[in-house]
RNA sequence: GCACCGGUGGUCUAGUGGUAUGACAAGGGCCUUCCAAGCCCUUAACACGGGUUCGAGUCCCGUCCGGUGCACCA
C-alpha cells in the first residue's frame, strides 16, 4: 500500500504545482468549487482519454454530448424535481435539520405530509407543539424552507420557463433514447456514454474537491434486454475487494478480496452484468494509478440506494478524507425509461424479435352494433364489451345459435350471427421490451484526486528527501522534461532542438534550463513526470542524451535519434 | 446550517495599537560537466467590508474561505 500523505502536504503541492486552483479566489473563493490548473488538466484528460480508451474505443460504446442546462419536465419525468426538493425544518436552538414531512407525519395525527407546501408543515409543527428530536426544545419558531439540490435557473426571458442544471450526465441519454435506439438499428444491448459537467447544489460542501456543486461525471448507460448479460470472462480472473451488505450488516463483517468470477459463482453479486463492469473499472484504476490496496466496492444499503436504483455497487477509494465514493455500478432497471415514457407519453421500449414466430391461434368477438343498436339501446355497448370478453376467455359459448351473457346483473341472449365470433391464426414476430439499464458512472474529480493522492511519496535520493508524484507514464501531465546541462556551449540550443523534435513526435514535453540540474529533477520528480532527457557535451560528440527515470533516478544513455521512441514506449507502456 | 478554532508575499513564518520579519520558491544576471551548491539584483502579503482609535495585521461586528465536531449528502 502507498503511504498515507499528509492532505495538507498535498492540496499545498496541487495549488502550488498548478494541479487544483480554488475557483473565484480573488474574490474570497466559493466553497463547492475548483478549477484545474495547466497540470490537474493534462491529467484530467489523460484520465479521461483512458476511460475512452477504455469504454468508447475497446467497447464501442459510443458518445454522445447533451445540454447541462434541462426543462423542468425531464426532471419532473426522472424524480429529480420531487427527490431533490425536501422541505428542510432546522431547530433555532441547536441546528439540526430535519425532514419537516417526516417530522409531520411521526410526531402528529397527520399523514401524507409528503408534498406540503412549505408554510403548512410550519404551521402544523408549530400547531402541534412538535419537539426536537434533537434537543428537546419546540420547534414552533423553527425555520421551514424548501430545498432543492438542483440548481435553477431561466429559460428564455422572464421566467416564463423554469430550467434546471443537469444533477447528472444520465438523463441527457435517456431523453434521446428514440435516436439512439434507431441509431443502434433497434437492437439491444448497446451502450451509450457521456463525460461532462453536472451541478448539485450541496448544503454544505467541505471536504476540498471531494465534495463539489460543479463536478464532472463519465457514465455508461448499457441498455439490455432483461435477460441479457454481459459475458464475465474477460475480466473472471480480476481481483476485486468486495464488501456486500452482508458483511457490511455483520459486527465482525469485513471487505474480502476474490475474482469477478467467483464473485458472480457464489451469489456475492448477482448481476453477471454488474460484476462484469465491477471487473472494468479495477483494471482501469489500477492501469491510472488508484493503489489496489486503496480500493474496493462496496454494495449500498437497501436504504441508501437513490430513487431509481434497484441494486448498486460503489467503487471507493482509500484517502485522507477516509473511504470515498468514485463511481457507482447502479441497475436503473427500466426506472428511467419508463418514467420518460409515462411522462411524455412516447414509446421508450424496443421490438424484439423472436427467433422463431409464436403462431397461435386467437378468439374474438366484432358485435354488430347495428343490430345491437337497435335491440338493447343505452346497455349495447356495454354487452359488446362482454362479448368480447366471452370470445376471449370462453369460446365454447359461441358454439350454438345464440350466446348468454350478462350485464350488470342482467342476463342477455343475443343471436350468434351478431356477435360475430371468429377464430384466427395470430403470428406474433417479436414483442415491445423495455430496456433495462446498468450504469456505470464515474466521479471524474474525485478520481483524479485519488490519483494524486495515490501517487504522493517522499523518499530520499543521496541524503536528501524529495517529493515524488509516481504517476503512471500514461496520465502525467507531461511525458518527459528536457534539459541542457548548462545553459552555454550551444548544449541550450542542442537541448531545444531535441525538444521540438519530441513534440514533433507528439509528446508532451517542458523545458527547463533554469537552477541546477538537481533542482530541475526535483521540480519534474514533484509534478510527476516520468522522464528526463539530458543534454550533456557528449551529446555533441556522439550524439547521445541520458535518460532518467522519475521512480528509480537512474539514467541511460540513448541515442537521441532514439529517445521520442524511447519515450514513447515508457508512457504507453509498451 | 450550528458550535469552536483559524486566515500575513507562490509556500512556510515573525509581528499584544505606531507604515510588516525572515526563509524557501519564482524572475533576471554571474557561475555551473547530472540530483534542491554559491554570489548579486528583482518581484511579491496583512481574506473582504464596516466600526473603535490621532493611528488597526493587532481590538470589536458582519461576510467569505479553511480545519474539527454535529447535522445534511436523493
Amino acid at each position: 500500500m502507498s503511504e498515507t500523505p499528509d492532505r495538507q502536504e498535498v492540496v499545498e503541492l496541487a495549488k502550488r504545482r498548478g494541479y487544483l486552483y480554488p475557483s473565484f479566489e480573488i474574490y474570497g473563493g466559493a466553497s463547492g468549487f475548483w478549477d484545474y490548473g495547466p497540470l490537474g488538466t493534462s491529467l484530467k484528460n489523460e484520465v479521461v482519454d483512458s476511460w475512452r480508451e477504455m469504454y468508447v474505443v475497446r467497447h464501442g460504446y459510443e458518445e454522445i454530448e447533451t445540454t447541462t442546462v434541462g426543462t423542468e419536465d425531464v426532471y419532473e419525468a426522472s424524480g429529480h424535481a420531487d427527490g431533490f426538493a425536501d422541505v428542510l425544518a432546522s431547530c433555532t436552538d441547536c441546528g439540526t435539520f430535519f425532514r419537516a414531512d417526516h417530522l409531520v407525519e411521526d410526531h402528529t395525527e397527520v399523514e401524507n405530509a409528503d408534498g406540503m407546501p412549505k408554510e403548512r408543515l410550519g404551521e402544523i409543527l408549530a400547531e402541534e407543539g412538535v419537539a426536537c428530536p434533537s434537543c428537546g426544545e419546540t420547534l414552533d419558531d423553527a425555520r421551514v424552507e424548501e430545498f432543492n439540490l438542483m440548481f435553477e435557473t431561466n429559460i428564455g426571458p422572464g421566467s416564463a420557463r423554469p430550467g434546471y442544471l443537469r444533477p447528472e450526465t444520465a438523463q441527457g441519454i435517456f431523453v434521446d433514447f428514440q435516436r439512439l435506439k434507431r441509431y443502434y438499428r433497434g437492437s439491444l444491448p448497446f451502450g451509450v456514454t457521456q463525460v461532462g459537467r453536472a451541478y448539485r447544489n450541496e448544503i454544505n460542501p467541505r471536504q476540498g474537491i471531494v465534495r463539489l456543486r460543479e463536478f464532472s461525471q463519465a457514465e455508461l448507460e448499457y441498455f439490455k434486454k432483461p435477460d441479457d448479460e454481459i459475458d464475465i470472462a474477460p475480466v473472471e480472473d480480476v481481483e476485486v475487494r468486495l464488501y456486500p451488505v452482508d458483511e457490511q450488516e455483520d459486527e465482525d463483517g469485513e471487505p474480502f478480496v476474490t475474482t469477478v468470477g467467483d464473485a458472480v459463482e457464489d451469489g456475492v453479486i448477482d448481476s453477471p452484468t454488474i460484476a462484469y463492469f465491477v471487473g472494468r473499472s479495477q483494471e482501469w484504476y489500477e492501469s491510472i494509478g488508484i493503489d489496489p490496496a486503496k480500493l474496493r466496492f462496496r454494495q449500498h444499503l437497501p436504504d441508501e440506494r437513490a430513487h431509481y436504483a434497484s441494486d448498486c455497487w460503489d467503487g471507493e477509494t482509500l484517502t485522507t478524507y477516509g473511504w470515498i465514493e468514485v463511481n457507482g455500478v447502479a441497475d436503473r432497471a427500466d426506472y428511467d425509461l419508463r418514467k420518460h415514457a409515462e411522462h411524455s407519453g412516447e414509446e421508450m421500449g424496443v421490438f424484439e424479435e423472436y427467433d422463431e414466430a409464436v403462431v397461435r391461434e386467437e378468439t374474438v368477438a366484432d358485435p354488430d352494433m347495428s343490430v345491437l343498436g337497435p335491440e338493447y339501446g343505452g346497455a349495447a355497448s356495454r354487452i359488446a364489451d362482454a362479448l368480447r370478453e366471452k370470445a376471449r376467455d370462453e369460446p365454447g359459448a359461441f358454439g350454438g345459435d345464440e350466446v348468454n351473457v350478462t350485464v350488470d346483473g342482467e342476463g342477455y341472449t343475443v343471436p350468434v350471427e351478431a356477435a360475430g365470433f371468429e377464430r384466427r391464426e395470430v403470428r406474433e414476430t417479436g414483442e415491445n421490451v423495455m430496456p433495462q439499464v446498468i450504469e456505470p458512472s464515474y466521479g471524474l474529480d474525485r478520481i483524479v484526486y485519488s490519483v494524486i493522492e495515490h501517487s504522493y511519496g517522499t523518499d530520499t535520493v543521496e541524503d536528501e528527501e524529495r517529493t515524488v508524484l509516481r504517476l503512471p507514464p500514461g496520465v502525467a501531465p507531461f511525458d518527459a522534461a528536457v534539459f541542457p546541462l548548462v545553459s552555454k556551449d550551444g548544449l541550450d540550443e542542442h537541448a531545444r532542438e531535441v525538444r521540438d523534435a519530441l513534440r514533433d513526435a507528439g509528446l508532451r514535453v517542458k523545458y527547463d534550463d533554469s537552477g541546477s540540474m538537481g533542482r530541475r529533477y526535483r521540480r519534474h520528480d514533484e509534478i510527476g513526470t516520468p522522464l528526463a532527457v539530458t543534454v550533456d557535451y557528449d551529446t555533441k560528440e556522439d550524439g547521445t542524451v541520458t535518460l532518467r527515470d522519475r521512480d528509480t533516478t537512474e539514467q541511460r544513455r540513448v541515442d537521441k535519434n532514439e529517445v521520442a521512441e524511447e519515450v514513447r514506449s515508457v508512457v504507453e507502456g509498451v
